[in-house]
DNA sequence: CCCTGATTCGC
DNA sequence: GCGAATCAGG
């Protein structure tokens, strides 16, 4: 694999974004966080820091002359980097719920950047072993929040997001899968068992 | 142990 | 320029 515009493009992206450089490489395939890490220096956008700076110093870097890419011959939109641009990204926090006011919150779906994922072992329709088994589970859940899950993390969420009453399982999830033994069981079932499920 | 980014350096 | 190996942390 190769560092063709596009794929520059997604790693300039996500970075931007706050992804991991696992993450990113994950994303792009074919490469390594190592490779992507060494994108990300020889990019030159490795300091994730920009703004910040409320400080009373004005100049914090009296910079050489004023040289600016005259960008020889692509008349470009000019993607440049720009000075103090990007926002910190807004992350998705949610209100701890002061156990006071309850605001019906539309839940917005609330998952890092993979693609699978959303749940919801609410208003199932799971055999009632099943149910047990996943109960039992959930008390040995580790209790994770969104920003400790990774590849390797149950995902299963627990509690109702809504409150402050909510966390992911967080066990060892199955290779390739985002959940544990106990919730992969619960999440996949065959269509055989899910049909005919009387209501 | 899982993970993170940073750096080095042979290619 | 590239990225594995390594380092330095959490």
């Amino acid at each position: 694999m190769s560092w063709t515009d596009e794929r520059v493009e997604t790693l300039k992206r996500m970075w931007s974004e706050g992804q991991s450089a696992s993450a990113i490489a994950k994303e792009l395939g074919g490469v390594t966080r190592n490779a992507v890490i060494g994108k990300v220096h020889r990019l030159g956008l490795s300091n994730r820091t920009e703004e910040a700076e409320a400080a009373p110093a004005a100049a914090p870097e009296p910079e050489k002359k004023a040289e600016r890419k005259p960008a020889p011959a692509a008349p470009k939109p000019a993607p440049q980097p720009e000075p103090v641009a990007a926002k910190p990204a807004p992350a998705p926090e949610e209100e701890p719920a002061t156990q006071a006011a309850y605001t019906p919150q539309p839940r917005r779906s609330i998952v890092p950047a993979g693609q699978p994922l959303p749940p919801q072992p609410s208003a199932n329709e799971i055999s009632p072993e099943a149910l047990a088994s996943v109960r039992e589970v959930e008390k040995k859940s580790r209790r994770l929040s969104l920003m400790e899950l990774t590849e390797r993390t149950c995902k299963w969420p627990i509690g109702d997001p809504a409150t402050d009453k909510f966390w992911f399982c967080g066990l060892p999830s199955q290779p390739g899968k985002p959940y544990c033994e106990a919730h992969v069981g619960v999440a996949f079932q065959p269509m055989s068992s899910r049909r005919d499920r009387r209501r």
